[in-house]
DNA sequence: CATCCTATTATTAGTCC
DNA sequence: CGGACTAATAATAGGAT
């Protein structure tokens, strides 16, 4: 009877709805808030009936997220990615995409090893030929950089070296070379696939401007 | 009346049951099933009615996985992924450390490029040292490494320097040395983190084994 | 937004095929 | 596994707070 005099006769027709997009947006708001909730009860319901794992992710048509998982919304979501390999996700992609980087790093890397012990080797030379000749020279400014220490030494050894050019000359004529020192040398200790582009006519110009002997 | 005489009095006190697991494996099976439908039809509801999106990831308790999306699967895990930086999740963790791979890629690949522009530079040196000395020895072996033909090169020079090595040795103390060759070469050009293990001490014995002058 | 209330509809446990 | 059937139960539309 009270339900007779709440309700009329006006709307109580059907309360059935059809399944279609809710234009008001109070009504969509309700029934959104209200049909999630039954949603997450009913999943949760089967994770405790059945013991299977599942994820639930919602979002609001205002762009809120709802998620709920058992044991938890990533660990499903990670053996979901993990038992669906056949199909080229964007997800899979992306992580492929990611672990192809760690392959590049590890091979960098072992360049780079390999770089830093050519570096080594050829400065244990450059060591070994200073030390071999002792080219201690005297060299005026004593805060420039290495490379002008070690022209500016060249420099003060090429004096000395002219007295007794002859001599060695003599011996060893200074325009024939039995091997190849300016590019075999570089080209066999360095593995680079982009060949460095060192002009053999310019380097001396560049390291010894001065008059050569 | 055909509803007494189907069922009878026996079994059908309640029918309402309790959420707890389910032991019966049959009763399980079937009650999964059923559930598992009814799910996927309201999240499919409230998709339609709502327009948010959506996903539910069910496995079975037999590993069977059930996935529904819109507007796919991968779309919402990714967008659940992509707006969930706060939780440290495990698949969080595991795309932040491989997006840290790319960084340390980029890192290792300038630290790459300085490692060749050094051998690019040494290997000038050793050139400009072999053209300004004419150290073109003959060198017996033709197929040695291009460190074993330095070698013997120095091995060849150190015999034709003892003739005259007095006379450098007046001009220049082999002992002294004006700048730290060893050393402040080597380090001033590689700006490796981890210096390299070179013991000063021993390189001239890698090198040059045979009788020094 | 969530909740309460109520009539109505939808889901489903139990059982069998 | 899935469907049919049925009765009991759960979910929810609509309105109001």
């Amino acid at each position: 009877m009270s339900t007779a005099e709440t309700f009329g006769e006006k709307s109580q027709q059907k309360r059935k709805i059809e399944i279609k997009k809710i234009t008001n947006p109070n009504s969509l708001q309700v029934a959104f808030s209200k049909r999630r909730c039954g949603l997450f009860k009913k999943v949760n319901e089967l994770g405790i009936l059945c013991g299977g794992e599942f994820v639930l992710i919602i979002f609001s048509p205002s762009g809120k997220v709802f998620s709920f998982g058992h044991p938890s919304v990533d660990d499903v979501i990670q053996r979901y990615l993990s038992e669906a390999p056949q199909q080229t996700s964007n997800v899979m992609r992306y992580i492929e995409a990611q672990n192809a980087l760690s392959g590049q790093l590890t091979e960098i890397n072992n360049r780079l090893e390999d770089a830093k012990k050519q570096v080594e080797q050829l400065n244990c030379l450059l060591k070994a030929a200073f030390c071999q000749f002792g080219w201690a020279c005297q060299v005026e400014e004593m805060d420039m950089s290495p490379l002008m220490k070690f022209k500016a030494a060249l420099d003060k050894l090429k004096n000395h070296v002219t007295h007794y050019g002859s001599v060695v000359a003599a011996t060893n004529p200074p325009t024939h070379q039995l091997f190849d020192v300016s590019g075999g040398l570089a080209n066999a200790i360095i593995p680079f696939n982009d060949p460095p582009p060192p002009p053999p006519q310019t380097f001396q110009e560049q390291f010894f401007q001065g008059p050569m002997m």
